[in-house]
DNA sequence: TTAATTTGTAATAAATCTGTAACAAATTAA
DNA sequence: TTAATTTGTTACAGATTTATTACAAATTAA
């Protein structure tokens, strides 16, 4: 899955050219132009990373960091601030307020791509890229695609989700243990042989006209993507 | 197997960051929130390396770093400390507390894993690396492929952990019991004459186009890689 | 609701691996 | 030298692992 990103920020103005410009980068995007109905609509959203203004009509950013920080289920939510020119940058960068990386306005949107997609990664790398490639293999997660040679594969939820397994580390062999931890929901208790029969699903959907076999059997250790 | 490393630190995600990362690099991860629990867990789990907080809710990182020291079959474990900034980094450095190597958070993982991988090194050389070789032999645990020459070769699962075996310790000559116990799954009990059929197998798929014979047979001793 | 799709499991077939026995060859000891 | 010991080699039956198919239950879409 793609990374969902929260912004709580009282400008329209940024929220809209942020927003835009994140979904075009394949991320999912809700927002709050203020503290407190931001705080609550955060826990619904489940965001991987949060935009956070320093200055906002209700509380301040700092108030907001604290309360994640402290009390919320998203204890280790990576936070960026962003705060206006001069408006207590030396204050932010000195205090040990939860915040992961600061931005100062007026910032260029890939000023804050680059922020953020070095947050996430350090977090969450899973959540980065939206395209993976391997060999003639092309998989999209914003649109939940797939291709070969260019050509459209229809692939049922769960082979989407072990050839996005499989890509995240192409070559690697994976034990049907690896796989089911992290292909499968948690606490989902499945039979380990049912992991055969998705691969040979993925298998059958992927191999169109005598294309080369991409998934390779290791005997006694797992599957792997060649 | 590569190495294994136990982590003992309070925040989750530092131990979240940590784990995922080292995972990926191959080393097989558990941890620990708390001192107490944390001694008991790390007698289990025989880590290779132990990351340790400086600051803990019961104990502190010396006070565990001390009991390894001195009273627990770890004596020789390899430690590395990790500090928050300023949090007392000079009395670590001066201290004679048996600490391997310290790093201060903020830090990145990279970091991270240079001085893991220079611990470990120092220590226990075979634990650090995810590719094995020896002349022209060439063996990659993620990816379960040996090559010879560059050239793939096929072994069979235990051909392969016999392979990886006498790799860890080139030219050491292993018994044949040596290479039961390691080489084969415990409680399992093989004719120590069926170790030769294995070598042999193993032989013929090395050696392929009249290369030079790897194995070295030790009469009434064993065998080693050359 | 009904129809279509997806999912997990069981059953069976196919492929591969494993351990052992039997004998040959090499080495050592007497 | 011969006898004893150790290792090499082969073949093969049984065991293990994986592939494939079919099907019923669950889920989703229409």
């Amino acid at each position: 899955m793609n990374g969902k990103i929260f912004i709580i920020e009282d400008e329209p103005s940024i929220i809209q050219l942020v927003q835009h410009n994140l979904e075009k980068e394949g991320f999912l995007v809700a927002s709050s132009t203020n503290g407190n109905d931001g705080l609550k609509d955060l826990k619904k959203f489940e965001p991987n990373l949060l935009l956070l203004d320093w200055m906002l009509p209700d509380l301040s950013g700092i108030d907001i960091c604290k309360n994640i920080r402290n009390n919320s289920s998203h204890k280790n939510l990576p936070i960026i601030m962003l705060t206006a020119k001069g408006e207590e940058e030396d204050k932010i960068k000195g205090l040990d307020s939860g915040v992961d990386d600061y931005l100062t306005k007026p910032f260029s949107f890939n000023e804050l791509l680059a922020r953020i997609k070095a947050v996430l990664r350090r977090y969450d790398p899973k959540v980065v890229s939206n395209s993976l490639e391997f060999e003639d293999l092309k998989l999209n997660r914003f649109e939940k695609r797939v291709f070969r040679k260019n050509i459209e594969i229809q692939l049922g939820p769960t082979e989407f989700r072990l050839l996005e397994f499989f890509l995240s580390n192409p070559k690697r062999v994976y034990s049907r243990d690896q796989i089911l931890e992290n292909v499968w929901p948690n606490n989902i208790n499945v039979e380990s042989r049912t992991i055969d029969v998705h691969i040979r699903r993925l298998r059958k959907s992927i191999n169109i006209d005598n294309t080369k076999e991409l998934i390779r059997t290791v005997r006694s250790s797992g599957y792997s993507l060649i």
